[in-house]
DNA sequence: CAGTTGCCTTGACTATTGTCAATTTATAAT
DNA sequence: ATTATAAATTGACAATAGTCAAGGCAACTG
């Protein structure tokens, strides 16, 4: 872990910039932010914080997946998401009386970037705009939440790996389309949630079913009606997906 | 449906008192929004308003309870809550492009108000306070979604039952304690994301492992250890939970 | 290149939950 | 009270997902 260097901080403050949430932020108090930024680099099972650690810093993934989590005194685990490159994570715990309300690993070596999470307290106390924005942010997770539930509700096994597929493809396009797996099949299942064997034998009743082809981590289809038609009917929102964020492979 | 009387509008203002986010807002600002109230009494069954419906008003439950659902083309529903007196719904939807993001059902006979969502959308925008109190209001919702999907991945529908009786009782109280389910066995099963007959059994099973009693919707429980041993090792959280509102019953 | 490791798959079995139908119990209405 | 109506329970069975153990495959390592 180390402080950015000043010849980093423009990538650091571009960054930012990408980042939704800090549109409604100044030049002078991002660069303020960065002055404070650590960067680590860390390695696959890298455990960033725990739930209930005191939480002082949030943390926008530079490279690599990072899994969000909460377990059991058994260590049983429920996966809450797995992030790319350019989310962020452990904002919310301004609003959780500064306790992080899920733990954190590195699915894979990861670069990830930390602020401190006081700055932005103040800032969204004293900045509306960032709150309104911060608002936004929380409403989109929300949906997104609600959708998850659902999911899980009226979706079975190989109708949520059908689902999970369509939204890592794009949606706009017609004709055969070839999917990546963005992480393991171990971990799609948890993010699934649903044992690696359950996984494997839903993704061979999706084959069967709608005749997609897979072939490691890669997955080919004809067309995105192919898997529509079996895994949206048991979703209340219809084909193609309106909430889908650009940055594909995540919730955001 | 009708609007609000001038002999009403004082008890309706002490109602939105009672709701944290209105806290925020000034006396002025709550008289002009009673005076676009409307009060409307419904039976059973009532749907006030469908999913993906275009939301011009949100609404705040005088009397009864009403479930919050999504369903697909097929009638199948998944709950998302279902709420008590007091409690507000249907604002979500000023950041969900103003459609609602569920559909919302009377339960029983229902007092129900409604206010216009332009008036908040616009004094969340120009109130600071209201937007930083709609954050907390957010947040506090967030955690409980996440809870709700840690739930019922790792609880099994006897745990679950436990920790939704837990979470009726008064959890500071000692020994002896008598709960009351709030609503019918049927409905609780759907806001537990089960079926009536799973329900049924689950709650035999409960009452085989911890011995509690049941007759009718009144439970009896020697204490509290009794169902958190049992429910609570499943969850990442330890008793008593913190997250308890005032109001029990429902989720905030 | 052999050997190790981790990921993935498969088989056999168990546990849990859902479905359908029948019945009992409770509640409300006349 | 008597009936109509809805809610809850129970049994028999099916479907779905989890568990445990074994084997296969591929990537990395020395």
């Amino acid at each position: 872990m180390y402080v950015v260097k000043m010849s980093q901080q423009g990538r650091i403050v571009s960054v930012l910039k990408d980042i939704p949430l800090f549109k409604a932020c100044g030049d002078a108090w991002l660069e303020q932010m960065v002055a404070q930024a650590q960067i680590q680099k860390v390695g696959k099972g890298k455990i960033l914080f725990m739930q209930q650690d005191e939480a002082h810093r949030f943390f926008i993934i530079l490279k690599g997946w990072v899994k969000l989590f909460r377990e059991t005194l058994d260590g049983t685990q429920a996966v809450v998401d797995i992030l790319p490159a350019g989310h962020m994570f452990g904002e919310a715990s301004i609003f959780e009386g500064d306790l992080y309300p899920y733990s954190a690993e590195a699915t894979e070596p990861c670069e990830i970037l930390s602020l401190p999470l006081r700055f932005l307290k103040i800032e969204i106390e004293e900045n509306p705009k960032l709150a309104l924005a911060m608002l936004s942010a929380m409403a989109r997770y929300r949906k997104q939440q609600d959708q998850e539930l659902e999911h899980r509700v009226l979706q079975n096994a190989p109708q949520r790996i059908g689902c999970f597929l369509l939204r890592l493809a794009d949606q706009t396009k017609d004709g055969r389309i070839v999917i990546h797996l963005p992480y393991d099949k171990t971990l799609v299942a948890s993010r699934l949630g649903m044992q690696p064997e359950t996984f494997s034998r839903a993704l061979s009743k999706l084959k069967a079913e709608t005749g997609i082809e897979v072939k490691g981590a890669t997955i080919m289809l004809d067309d995105l009606e192919q898997l529509s038609r079996y895994s949206c009917s048991a979703c209340s929102s219809e084909f193609p997906c309106k909430d889908l964020s650009t940055s594909r492979g995540g919730k955001v």
